[in-house]
DNA sequence: GTACGTTTCAAACGTTCGTTTCAAATAAAC
DNA sequence: GTTTATTTGAAACGAACGTTTGAAACGTAC
């Protein structure tokens, strides 16, 4: 090819916008990774379909164990800051007093629901992703969970200890790994 | 070694019934494929899990993929002749009358408790694994699921459009797998 | 004891995988 | 224009994979 003008790709998306092959490597793995698992995805698979070149994987991300952390840590980060950010604007209007279950496990599920109706951060496609870490954990897949969830928790669960204060904390934290609340994961089971 | 009687092995089984390789394989590798999925799940972890030799998977079954087969139809397929087998009984009762909706969901859920609270039938375990058949589907795997189901989705199909004659199959079937009724699962999405 | 089905063993096949290297081309930033 | 960051390209590395082969040992049954 002679031509040099800038044209856009096959996806309309200007073809060289500075790491728009990293930002491709992580939609397509993201997607590819929920629909068929991490071991049975392929980086040559992931670049075949992204149409990039396989060595861009290592350069941007170094390995197929960081790709997964980064289409990780990239949705889950803001989701927990979000919850963060809806606990701390609730207790900053309850002057003090403890907030009831209903209010936070309903600012917990918001936020939830919130990314799944918001296409531009992930929709429902990361959290079916979110299942796949759950469901196939690698060693650094589960660090990963521990450290994205570990800040969020905790302070849900204190605003559930305030909210419950006849409850003892291992009662509170047995019953949210029984009914399976995930932002009370600790990594410990 | 030159001590010629049988002797139990570590798990306390007779070492030498026959056919027993065959047996300690397709429970591994059950509860390995349960635990890791389809792909991350090698043949020689299996092996080597199980304690047998790794060319004893190609003796006794063909391939991975045929192992796979193996360790889904020895427990779906008397799960599905068991609903059938209920559903029969239920039809034989009611002299030719419609079944109501509750009483043909509540023998196939029926059917569903008995295999998980039943230890010898594959338990819990199974019913994990059948999972992932479904999340992480090979085209063998899906064909596999859709000869299991056949038979049976037919039954209850048609056994709740007579107990729901106003309601079109059309209806019946997408509101099925609105709900993720698999027993309705005709292989087509 | 012979025959047959089962199981182990060691070794290798070809393929795919994640990863690396080196070079070249392209685009962005200064 | 020079420099730096990005992207592509072709090729190969060692490792792990599913699979196959040929031979030997073991078990049971007749």
């Amino acid at each position: 090819m002679v031509v040099s003008s800038p044209t856009p790709d096959v996806d309309n998306r200007p073809i060289s916008s500075p790491q728009a092959t990293k930002l491709r490597i992580l939609e397509t793995a993201e997607r590819l990774f929920t629909e068929q698992g991490f071991a049975a995805t392929s980086l040559r698979e992931i670049t075949a379909t992204a149409r990039v070149n396989l060595t861009a994987v290592n350069y941007h991300f170094g390995s197929k164990e960081a790709l997964i952390d980064a289409v990780l840590t990239r949705r889950l980060q803001p989701l927990n800051q979000l919850r963060l950010d809806e606990l701390n604007a609730l207790e900053a209007t309850s002057c003090g007093r403890p907030l009831s279950v209903t209010a936070i496990l309903n600012v917990y599920v918001g936020a939830t629901f919130k990314l799944d109706e918001n296409p531009t951060s992930g929709g429902s496609i990361f959290l079916r992703f979110l299942g796949r870490a759950f469901t196939e954990p690698t060693e650094q897949v589960k660090q990963i969970l521990q450290r994205q969830y570990a800040v969020m928790a905790v302070r849900y669960k204190h605003a559930l200890m305030a909210a419950l204060p006849h409850v003892s904390e291992e009662d509170l934290v047995a019953h949210a790994v029984y009914v399976r609340c995930h932002f009370l994961y600790d990594g410990g089971y």
